[in-house]
DNA sequence: CTTGACCTTAGTGTTCACTCCAAGGTTTAT
DNA sequence: ATAAACCTTGGAGTGAACACTAAGGTCAAG
């Protein structure tokens, strides 16, 4: 099958295609004699694990760590794909954590604004990120 | 002051305030005769602004429109400081949940993997990658 | 035989928040 | 006098994950 036929069996663009295949996450297809690419089920396959390991939030370059395992399994350890699974985790919450003090901040800033159509003069806002003690550090 | 000294007191770097300035957050300085920038206390107070705008999730753009309200504050009221609160703490919401999913998903990946060092030929977490049925959806 | 859908490469643009660099001019200390 | 430390501008680079464009070649249908 071409690019574009592909490209429509797992629902992403010619060009994200060809970039996979650039960074070296989806295998070079064979070409036929007017160098178009031709792709078989093994491709598709490729491309539903690139899937689902960017749909458990890992990117790009970890995906791609995670396929050259794949493609040489007995030379690898399970100890190893779990780590790099851990690590992943670990980073993710540690992102989570920083944004639930965003969202606390906010959540208090908000709180404290009477947010009536009054002018912003003495908003508790606008206080609170200009006063050195307006916040919690 | 000089760029140097004030980066040093608001614990920034020069090029983040010439970034500043010329993103149209740091409001333009006064130049000495031989074209440095000369700063005063203001601009210390509205570094502190940006500072604690950054640290509760605001971007730079946000910040910017921060600033410009506080700059203008009897033309807007605090409903619309308070709107921008929020519609900001409901991004963040957000991305935490997205992150969330992520988490749960790589934690139940690790949860199944045995993690051993045996080759990963069966390993656990790159079969529910390849697999149509490996997750939830 | 021509239209339109498809394909090719190479290269640029996008967002964010800076950082780094080059190539000069200025100030301060010794 | 000179070296070190500072300042200036403009522009390029970073990473993620593509999107988009230009300028052309190819293929099937009417």
């Amino acid at each position: 099958m071409r690019i574009g036929e592909l490209a429509k069996k797992v629902s992403m663009s010619t060009d994200a295609l060809r970039y996979y295949e650039q960074q070296g996450l989806l295998s070079k297809p064979q070409r036929n004699q007017s160098g178009y690419r031709q792709y078989s089920d093994r491709h598709v396959a490729q491309l539903n694990f690139i899937r689902r390991a960017k749909d458990v939030g890992f990117s790009l370059e970890e995906v791609a760590e995670l396929l050259k395992i794949n493609f040489e399994k007995e030379q690898h350890s399970c100890h190893e794909v779990k780590e790099l699974t851990l690590r992943k985790r670990d980073l993710v919450a540690e992102r989570i954590a920083e944004l639930q003090r965003f969202h606390a901040s906010l959540s208090q800033l908000a709180k404290d604004c009477c947010g009536t159509s009054a002018p912003a003069e003495h908003c508790s806002i606008l206080t609170a990120l200009e006063d050195i003690d307006g916040l919690n550090h």
